[in-house]
DNA sequence: ACAACCGGGACCTCCCGTTTTT
DNA sequence: AAAAACGGGAGGTCCCGGTTGT
């Protein structure tokens, strides 16, 4: 796993930087009052930035707990895996890198974000479409691994199997929130990388 | 296939005729006019039934859009199916036995619930609920068939795969309306049947 | 010209009083710092309500400046003027029976908000569906007076034309601030009134 | 009708070729990408030409739009009518020897240019002063032929009436963009031709 | 009682002028 | 010097809870 920080310029590592601050602060404060108790204002203020800064890097208030900068890595991750794993095999290895590596930090911000995701409305609203576009996302690099059409209803149908394993590990989550969440993950995985062969 | 009707009596017949009669008068006024410009008051008045009357179908306008009869009867369906099925199996004939025999009506009514409940913010919000509701619907009998504890983590992870490969399905159906919803979902389930044993 | 205070209930009239007062006091607002410089916040506040409030009565800051009552007042004065008028004289009566009655602080109201229309772009932007509005709305009355259809192409062109004449009526205005908005008018229709039989 | 060409030098042709070949182009992109999301910069590429010969020939890129060569042409054309002709008459066939000799390219430049202008708000901003420019430039020859002077309040009115009628008529034009431009301006001025004697 | 009205405040967009990176 | 990021602030929409006119 290379250290992307490397790969670019001071910029885009203070972007990063800011971009981490303020989605920690304001899952800081959605735990600690609320989520719809707690103003952009306050986020803004709380990440020490203007409510102008606060929208260029979240489209919305919402997208502060929806987005996270693992969907490019994953993607990385995935193609960098040795060609001899199938397809199922190469995303289980991918998610296992990124979700194995959380750090305390990481894994609590994670947790919250669950938690918040399955509980505030207007979060839950947003649900579908992230799922359909982590399914449109995960299509090409899986059809590219099976050599197969990105058309595939065949590559669709595991990306979707794939997906819904993952809403029902949510679903676990959501019931008791310590368990383990990477350890469900590549469970689940591990599971249906035995049946699913594309 | 039982003949559902001869399972239930005359009052539950005409609950059940009141019940479609509500549904497809609002999805009809849903189409023509759209979701949120279209009162339950409307409905009520097309439907030649109370506001009150409504809501003791319906708890709610987006219940209308998002329920149906069918969890139940896939239920009942998925038990009648021959033991040597394996839970795949049998659920997959068990949604070719609702889905197959579908009529032109209902098959136009499906489309539409599918369109508006992928394009109302109301009704999306709903979806994940949906969602996770069907997978723990179909922990307990995919367990009963495998011979599995309702507490087995691979139980879920199928039901999460199925559903998953639903809502790839859905996906394809938003994009193109005219796709046989019936024979996508066969194909994906017949696919998973493949690799999913329990 | 009947009192239409009479007619209508207290709640109304204060609805009237105070669109009116934000009205003059936005205007007056204007006059003392320019349109831009002036905020809605400020006028809400000058006004003695809330920016909601403000939002409530007008759609944006233009329509402060834009909109008026004169509109349905002219339609109503038409259809009381005498039979035996052509549609233009009708017009012509009823635009004197307007413009002729206006106090001074209208005068002077009228005034600024052609100055403000003239000079400010985003309020200049929105002139043409003012006048093509106005056109639309004119051409019903006109019809029904000279029996003729909505759809007939002669009185179209008439409206247009009456309209085009209080274009360079306000043009006039534009340049001599003092001039008699109601004799330019009464002077311009009267020539119109000659020629523009229907 | 004078050939406008043997009027002017070889450099003025060239020029009214280019002209014309980036009015064009400008036209044509912004038909199919949209006016804002067309750039002076797309155009001059476009056209062959830099960014900085277009803003010599136009100065922004509203003008592209907006200006036309038909101005100058109408008063040429209008001076030309033999002297019979009462000031409406010959306004109106000069306006057909533009209007009614359009290739069939310029009828559809200029259906598109009333469509832009229409609806691209920044256009939009632009037609009042358009409006008034072409009513102050009308009153002079107006007035010479009518024997009256420049300031009489009778040929301003004229002018606005006529304008006001064009705008009548491309509120037609809006409705129903394959009308024919020609005929509506025609017809509008026949009738006016007919009461607006001066 | 019932609906309309209102104040308050959150969300979000856009623009402009200034500072920072490159 | 050009491009990107930022702060500040205005415009506009929406919803909730309380008040007031009918």
């Amino acid at each position: 796993m290379p250290d992307l920080h490397t790969l670019i310029g001071l910029r885009e590592q203070k972007r990063q930087r800011t971009y981490n601050s303020i989605q920690s602060h304001a899952l800081r404060l959605f735990r600690e009052r609320g989520y719809s108790a707690t103003s952009v204002t306050e986020i803004a203020a709380a990440s020490g930035i203007s409510e102008a800064t606060f929208y260029r890097y979240f489209p919305t208030k919402e997208d502060v707990v929806l987005q996270d900068s693992y969907d490019p890595m994953l993607l990385v991750l995935f193609d960098a895996q040795p060609q001899e794993l199938n397809p199922v095999q190469a995303l289980r290895a991918a998610f296992q890198q990124i979700l194995g590596n959380f750090s305390e930090v990481e894994k609590q911000d994670q947790k919250e974000r669950i938690a918040l995701v399955t509980s505030e409305p207007k979060l839950r609203a947003r649900i579908l479409d992230q799922i359909t576009d982590t399914i449109q996302l995960l299509v090409e690099p899986l059809a590219k691994r099976s050599g197969r059409s990105t058309d595939d209803f065949a590559v669709l149908t595991v990306a979707g199997a794939i997906m819904g394993a993952c809403v029902a590990v949510i679903g676990v989550m959501k019931e008791d929130p310590n368990a383990d969440l990477a350890a469900l993950v590549d469970k689940a995985l591990a599971q249906l990388e035995a049946g699913l062969v594309l």
